[in-house]
RNA sequence: CGGGGCGUAGCGCAGCCUGGUAGCGCGCGUGCUUUGGGAGCACGAAGUCGUGGGUUCGAAUCCCACCGCCCCGACCA
């Protein structure tokens, strides 16, 4: 491909709206342009990227035996609402109606369309386990997208559906895909840790997730670097300090004017953190107000807490007249007092003797507080987030927090879309079972924009070769005044070309810094030039990207490269 | 949706406070020179100042509304 006919231009500055090194890398080397927020148009450096990496998620999931196919973007309503995910999940599912005025939905993924097919084509444990995927778009109305092609509303993505007899057949997938998945991020040039996950709205009974670790991350892992535990802040766990045991002391009201936060109380009192209460107020999809007691030291964990009181529709937090309709004062409140509101209470709590809590009166606490003696909780769970330092739950060493980016996850669904569809089979016995299904993403753009993440220098990208749009940047300086080195370079360019190898030829007429410069940012893994000085060395330099490690080759040798793909050693 | 910021040429920005005929750098076009690290000179093209309304003799500038984008929080590949 001639740099002069690309489609393409390159950016000198740092567009404005770029944070992320990955987006302004993608951005001013010319790989992505924005149409909207949260979505992208993927220009011919960048679309060859995505494939390529496509491409290896392909060969890795038709290694353990899954089936290509595609479904369609746009679904009827009805599908969804068959399922009851068109109730359940909110407005980044896109509604709409064609013309007939027939509700209609933009996919956000495929379980329900795999689970009819299966309906309609699967009638005996003969059929099974199969393994299906696809590529396609997806359109999710994020309520906010970021980071470049982080977090987008438009994406294409891998999703892969397993179909079992039982779970058994499920466990045995789920580690293929594991499997697979540990081979897929390796190719392609991401250290991805898997991480045990939340399994959110759907149910299932397990979840991995993927993960590169990034300071823009979205999501917080809890690690242990001594025994290897690494889940999702979500629903890591870690072994909670065992309160001194003290005598339950009468309840004492206490003025402590501004004391809004925590901290201003506790510095206020002169005692730590760890001896006082907080409260946190949600308000469930459903509508129970709900209040959430973790000692001060802690913070409330949403998705524990949703998962404790098994909240319909997911969480918000409250607003302050709703509290004071409860009987509570934000910045005060305690369950004490508090009436028509769901009372959740850490663990941790009922083992904390004493404790200072809101009076639910503005500017007062109470001290010696105690559960269950002075109020009782609706439930008693588990509610935290893991803190950095926390004793591991497995082995006791502290615990690290660290962000990271979610670039693919497992998810053993089970068998709710399958019971919804009627997707049954007839066993062996002659009795009919749901199929049990797992569910398997990966985000095109999402790992395209992770590889730069981890792949990058201050001059620009640096494509790992699995990845690379072009296996080469080959840069002709001083053609126009030295016709053997436009000869050589034209030659190079068209016996790669002959081979089936396209390489990037900088053809231009720029001077040499434009084009050095140039070939460092797009982040071909070799360049090779070609100049006057090159050919009375000899041959051809050839600078690898990631290293900078230059040398002048034989032009034979970078003929046989051209035509093989590797430099001998 | 709450909070913060920003919308002026392809990109980065100034001008706005204190209204008076829209500027800078890069990029782009033409010509000449230059040619191993973002070249020089000359000439040139390019902007509904996000949109609509209002105030005013006059609005990029002041006021109102709306739209869009980015960042921080509630969601996920």
């Amino acid at each position: 491909m001639r740099l002069s006919e690309l489609f393409f231009t390159s950016l000198r500055d740092d567009p404005a709206e770029a944070e992320m090194p990955s987006h302004k890398l993608l951005l001013r080397a010319g790989y992505v342009r924005q149409l909207g927020s949260g979505i992208y148009s993927l220009l011919p450096l960048g679309f060859r990227v995505s494939k390529r990496v496509e491409q290896v998620i392909r060969e890795e999931m038709n290694a353990i035996g899954c089936q290509e196919l595609e479904m369609p973007v746009v679904h009827p309503a009805e599908v969804w609402k068959d399922s009851g995910r068109y109730f359940k999940i909110g407005p980044e599912l896109v509604r709409f109606k064609d013309r007939g005025e027939r509700d209609m939905v933009l996919a956000m993924t495929h379980e329900e369309v795999i689970a009819l097919l299966l309906r309609d084509l699967v009638q005996s444990y003969r059929q099974l386990p199969v393994q299906l995927y696809h590529f396609q778009t997806k359109f999710r109305d994020e309520p906010r997208s970021r980071g470049g092609l982080i977090r987008v509303r438009e994406f294409v993505m891998k999703d892969a559906y397993s179909c079992d007899r039982d779970e058994a057949g499920l466990d045995e997938s789920y580690r293929k895909y594991y499997g697979a998945y540990e081979k897929i991020f390796k190719r392609i040039g991401l250290d991805a840790i898997a991480v045990g996950a939340d399994v959110g709205i759907m149910g299932g009974s397990g979840a991995h997730e993927f993960m590169v670790l990034n300071e823009f991350g979205e999501d917080t892992l809890v690690l242990c670097d001594a025994c290897g535990y690494a889940e999702n802040q979500q629903i890591a766990e870690v072994a909670k300090p065992s309160p001194e045991a003290e005598p339950a002391l009468p309840m004492e009201d206490v003025e402590t004017p501004d004391a809004t936060t925590i901290d201003a109380l506790a510095t206020f009192l002169g005692m730590p953190r760890s001896k006082t209460a907080k409260a946190a107020f949600f308000v469930t999809g459903d509508g129970r107000f709900v209040v959430a007691i973790v000692r001060g030291d802690f913070d409330v964990n949403e998705t524990k807490l949703t998962n404790a009181i098994k909240a319909v529709g997911g969480l918000r937090p409250a607003q302050v007249d709703e509290i004071k309709a409860r009987g509570m004062e934000a910045g005060y409140g305690s369950p004490l007092g508090a009436r028509d509101a769901v009372v959740v209470v850490d663990e941790l709590v009922l083992r904390s003797p004493n404790l200072v809590a809101g009076a639910n009166r503005v500017g007062w606490h109470v001290k010696n507080v105690n559960v269950p003696r002075d109020y009782l909780p609706d439930v008693v769970a588990e509610i935290t987030s893991a803190r950095e330092g926390d004793a591991c739950v497995r082995c006791g060493s502290p615990v690290k927090l660290r962000k990271g980016i979610e670039v693919g996850n497992i998810f053993k669904l089970g068998t709710d879309f399958t019971v919804a569809a009627g997707a049954t089979y007839l066993d062996d016995d002659g009795e009919r079972h749901p199929i049990v299904m797992g569910s398997y993403g990966i985000g095109l753009g999402r790992n395209v924009a992770c590889v730069v993440e981890a792949h990058h220098d201050e001059k620009g990208i640096i494509w790992p070769d699995e990845v690379a749009p072009y296996a080469a940047h080959l840069v002709a300086i001083g053609a126009a005044r030295d016709p053997a080195v436009r000869e050589t370079a034209e030659r190079l360019h068209a016996l790669a070309g002959d081979a089936g190898r396209e390489i990037l030829y900088d053809d231009r007429d720029e001077s040499p810094g434009v084009k050095f410069t140039d070939a460092e940012l797009l982040g071909m893994p070799w360049i090779l030039t070609v100049s006057p000085r090159s050919l009375a060395a000899g041959g051809i330099e050839v600078t690898r990207r990631e290293t900078g490690e230059r040398s002048t080759r034989p032009i034979a040798e970078v003929e046989a490269f051209l035509g093989s793909g590797a430099f001998p050693a």
